[in-house]
DNA sequence: TCGTGGTTACAAAAAGGTGCGTAATTTACT
DNA sequence: AGTAAATTACGCACCTTTTTGTAACCACGA
C-alpha cells in the first residue's frame, strides 16, 4: 500500500473514505457505539480481515475512535470521533447528490449525441 | 465485476468517486474542457487505460459527457455535465473537512511528542 | 511516420477471503 | 474434579480474485 501523501486534500480524503466499506462503517456508527461483532453483524458480507483493516484505516483517519477493556472475552468498542460525526452530513449530501441526478442516468444505454463540427 | 447495485445512494455514490483518480479528473474538468491528451498531460502517471476506464465510468455516472468530433485525427471533448459541477462543491467541501480535522491526525510518525525519560 | 483516442491480450500488483492461533475466563458436560 | 468448548478481537500465512500496467494494434489523414 503506497502512502502516496498528495498536496490535495480531496485527493488525501478519498484514500480514507474511497472503497466499499469506509461509509458502511460511519453509517453504522453514526447509530451508536458498536463492538466488532456488532458491525460484523450489521455488514456480514465483510470477513474479520477487511474489517480490522478498515476500522484502523479509520481510526488512524481520526473518524472512528477504538476503546479497548481490559478483562476476558476482551471487548472493544467503536465510535465516530466529533470529526467523523461531522463527515456525515457531508456523505449524506452526496447521497442526495446521487439522488438527485438520478435522472440523468437511469435509462442505461448512451443517447446518440452526434455533435458535429 | 459485480455491478452489486445497492439500495444505499452514499454506497452508490461511492462506487463511481471512490478510488485514485475521479476526484482528480473532476478536478481538471472543472477547469474546462479538456481533451483525452489534456487529462493524461494534466495527471501523468495515469496510464491510457485507466484514463479510458475512468472517463466512461465517470460519463455512465453522468457526471462527464464526452463529445466526440469527426475529422482528421479524431477529436474528442470533455466536460463536466451539470451535475457533474454541482457535485463539485461537496468535493470540496470533504477537502474542507479533511483541512479542519488535520490536528486530530497525527502528522507523521518523526515528531516525538512525549519522550519518556 | 506521427499523433489522436481507442481496444485488446497478457502480466504484474494489489486487494480481499479463509482458516488457524491467541488470550483468560466462564459455562457445559462427564 | 477434570476436561472441553465457547467467547472476543484480532494477527498471520496462504491463496484467490480483482484491478491496474504494459505493450501492441487499429483507423485516419497531414
Amino acid at each position: 500500500m503506497k502512502d502516496l501523501v498528495s498536496r490535495c486534500p480531496i485527493e488525501e480524503v478519498m484514500q480514507v473514505i474511497s472503497g466499499r466499506w469506509p461509509s458502511l462503517l460511519i453509517y453504522y456508527l453514526k447509530q451508536g457505539t458498536k463492538r466488532f461483532s456488532d458491525l460484523r453483524r450489521d455488514n456480514p458480507t465483510i470477513s474479520h480481515k477487511m474489517l480490522t483493516l478498515e476500522l484502523r484505516k479509520l481510526e488512524d483517519a481520526g473518524i472512528v475512535e477504538r476503546s479497548e477493556f481490559e478483562g476476558y472475552p476482551l471487548r472493544v468498542e467503536y465510535d465516530l470521533t466529533p470529526a467523523g460525526l461531522k463527515l456525515v452530513p457531508l456523505l449524506d449530501a452526496l447521497g442526495s447528490w446521487w439522488d438527485a441526478t438520478a435522472a440523468g442516468r437511469s435509462q442505461g444505454s448512451t443517447l446518440p449525441v452526434e455533435v458535429t463540427k
